[in-house]
DNA sequence: CGCAGTCAAGGCCTT
DNA sequence: AAGGCCTTGACTGCG
């Protein structure tokens, strides 16, 4: 199945309240620096996190789910503490199992770091933790043994409105693991798909297609237009696009109301719902209710077929 | 145990 | 000026 879950499964707990089996744990700045975790406590989160994520690849393997965005907080504060404690020898034997059983069962993986990853802010210490960041999802895929490509995408936003030419530039300057698998998503704000169309073509990197977001920045351009452009920068890469909805009943409130995203699917664009179902493109499928929504929305297309 | 307030970070829009 | 939103809610302290 080309619907691509992303970072969490869900399910019912004992009181019917659904929950993420992952069972991310996370880690607060302010406690790390008062003292308040051990090394241990640390390495704790990380191997509960780790093996958090062993229970949603068996989930998405029996439910033959073949695109999966691995969540960006498995490993908290990655860029603050020792770096010993995440990058050694057992997590990357962990994450190289991992591996051979997403490629055994051809499975794409992709990543999708925060809104703090800006490689166009005019502050260096925000481009220096945006690189240290990318580094440490390159780190990830290649502890899995994933190819060099955008297949297995590193995908970003492009930061600050205007700034193209710091952004060509950054990004031509990254370091090869990181820049071969870079993808570049439109916003809602600061860069369509015809401003990212022009970094991409001297950057190659491909533009992964927001169908939501472009509703809200559409440079003036059709969302089949956007759709067509966006895949062709792929050139023989299967494309990966999100899909996100507005909840129908804030349909006409405000703006920030409209670009929330929906617990399950309301809509899914015609050319990327053909194009998806031809197996033709991965969309990711970013609803609240993640695998919840994907199974809504399949039961609901098989009943208008029925 | 349940609840409310809080949490590292960028950049934008709304109120 | 402050709050909310995005990717991905979880942690902490209090009663």
């Amino acid at each position: 199945m080309s619907l691509g879950l992303v970072c969490h499964w869900l399910e019912k707990n004992k009181k019917g309240v659904y929950e993420n089996i992952l069972g991310e744990r996370s880690l607060q700045l302010t406690s790390y620096k008062n003292n308040k975790y051990s090394n241990d406590y640390i390495n704790e989160v990380y191997k509960n996190n780790i093996f958090g994520l062993d229970k949603v690849l068996s989930k998405i393997i029996q439910n033959n789910i073949k695109c999966y965005r691995i969540s960006s907080s498995l490993f908290p504060l990655t860029d603050i503490v020792d770096r010993n404690l995440w990058d050694n020898n057992y997590y990357r034997s962990i994450f190289k199992k991992y591996g051979d059983l997403i490629k055994k069962n051809n499975i794409r993986i992709t990543c999708h770091p925060g809104q703090f990853v800006s490689l166009t802010s005019l502050n260096s210490e925000v481009i220096r933790n945006s690189i240290s960041e990318l580094d440490y999802h390159a780190w990830m895929l290649d502890s899995m043994e994933l190819d060099l490509s955008p297949y297995y995408a590193i995908n970003i936003h492009g930061g600050k409105r205007d700034s193209a030419d710091i952004l060509i530039k950054n990004i031509n300057n990254l370091p090869n693991n990181i820049k071969s698998r870079l993808t570049l998503e439109n916003d809602e704000c600061s860069y369509n798909v015809l401003q990212l169309k022009q970094i991409s073509d001297l950057t190659k990197v491909p533009i992964c297609f927001d169908s939501h977001h472009h509703t809200f920045n559409t440079g003036n351009i059709t969302l089949n237009n956007a759709y067509e452009i966006a895949i062709k920068t792929w050139g023989d890469i299967k494309p990966l696009q999100h899909l996100s909805n507005t909840n129908p009943e804030e349909y006409l409130t405000s703006f920030q109301d409209r670009r929330k995203h929906s617990d399950f699917v309301h809509y899914f664009p015609a050319i990327q719902y053909e194009a998806n179902m031809k197996n033709e493109i991965d969309v990711e499928m970013e609803f609240k209710m993640k695998n919840i929504a994907i199974f809504d929305w399949l039961k609901k297309t098989c009943n208008k077929i029925n």
